[in-house]
DNA sequence: ATCTTAAATGAATGACGTTCATTCGATATG
DNA sequence: CATATCGAATGAACGTCATTCATTTAAGAT
């Protein structure tokens, strides 16, 4: 029914032949160009074909689909900034590995908001969010927080009526909080001082002590202690710590 | 140049005329309905109007476009759910306050789900956020959490070297991170756990002492200042709660 | 009965992502 | 050098939708 012979074969330009590898790396950084210039919701796959050189159709001998390109555009963009990470393990005490945690994640966000916009906002709601480079940041980034948990539990630093995941979700989600915040242009964006403020509360709200209460209480305890003993050195009108 | 003219006039159905209200409340309802069916991204204006009992171009009369539609349907569905809740002023101690909030939005979302993904994944990242469901619920729910804070604060109860702001990034963004998870189908979804979890971690961070240190310590300082007192009646050698 | 006006119509349009029959060019083969 | 082969590249056509607008219709006013 449709005859869809391009009649006309006016040679434009001699197709250059490149490896694969060439083209998608071709198509990928006009992408990200593009990406950067329009954010994704305005990025056309024309405006990128035409940037690498290509022909819309192109782009799908590379790619499944737009969203496919673009997730790969979001985890090359991504990794680089891993690689810009200092190390956890370098990092001593609880309290300043949370701090580490939450401040490279808003680093990323602060050095890259174009990037911070495009996983955060446009690709995160992927059916398919398994194959998310944020998905990939979450599961990366999560290891090392429950990590740090989990050792700070086994010591006895933290206690344990709260799951680690539990804090996880208010690290990363305080983080994102922010990040909205930021990217929508309120308030300022102090990466220092949020990620103090993480890690001092949840440091504090899980630290264990002794008695089962919280906080640094040792010095308290042992003052009364000695004090009830002398009043009472038979034990017999001290608090009931032991019955039977 | 296009002649627009629909010339096969069958008058199809005499269209009953109806007050802008009705009308505007029948798309309303046809839209929450199909939404419900087929989620955001599916559903198409046709679908609606097709329920409505009209045709796509009247939806144009009532609404600016598709998302001004859809915001309005959320608006409304989420209003709803708002009135079912309890009244925080009836809720006593801060840390009960915090669970509470924390709980009325996790029931929310484990009540109407369709309406979680919907206002957080589908109509969020909306270039005009301010006149979002999203950002009316945060903005109400933000002031009562900045309340209780700041209520504390100044009791004295809590801390104040950590922003009432950030304690309300953890609490949003930790039920936010969850309800992601919760609306991917990963994990479980205790209310009751969550929001007692997030409130404790809060309120023990930020819980002040009279020693600057943190925890529920008023039971043991008011029982140590007893016996340091029965000791030392003169006071002489009674902590330095005043000194000069 | 006729005029006026706003609601309703639905075919046309435009914007995009995606497809696919066809063409092109490099390499292998005789 | 001529020819066959095969995958890469092409770009016009297509399908899906939201959106527009010239035209029609119904209800109230005169």
């Amino acid at each position: 029914m449709t005859a869809r012979s391009p009649k006309s074969a006016a040679k434009k330009k001699a197709a250059t032949r490149l490896s694969s590898d060439d083209r998608s790396a071709d198509i990928l950084a006009a992408a990200r160009a593009v990406i950067a210039e329009k954010g994704y919701e305005k990025t056309l796959l024309s405006d990128i074909a035409r940037r690498a050189g290509v022909v819309d159709g192109t782009i799908y001998r590379y790619f499944e689909n737009k969203r496919d390109l673009m997730v790969k555009v979001a985890q090359i963009w991504f990794g680089e900034q891993l690689l810009m990470d200092s190390h956890l393990e370098s990092i001593a005490g609880t309290q300043n590995r949370l701090r580490h945690l939450a401040w490279r994640t808003l680093s990323i966000i602060q050095r890259e908001p174009v990037l911070a916009r495009f996983m955060l906002m446009e690709l995160r709601p992927d059916p398919n969010y398994r194959n998310t480079p944020f998905f990939e940041m979450n599961r990366r980034f999560t290891h090392e927080m429950l990590q740090v948990c989990r050792e700070a539990v086994e010591s006895g630093e933290f206690l344990s009526d709260v799951s680690p995941n539990m804090l996880r979700d208010m690290l990363h989600g305080c983080i994102e909080h922010r990040t909205w915040a930021f990217l929508r242009g309120e308030g300022d964006f102090d990466v220092d001082e949020v990620a103090d403020g993480i890690a001092r509360v949840i440091y504090r709200g899980m630290a264990a002590r002794p008695d089962g209460t919280v906080g640094s209480l040792d010095g308290l305890v042992r003052r009364l202690e000695a004090v009830t003993a002398k009043l009472d050195p038979a034990g017999a009108n001290a608090h009931p710590k032991r019955r039977g």
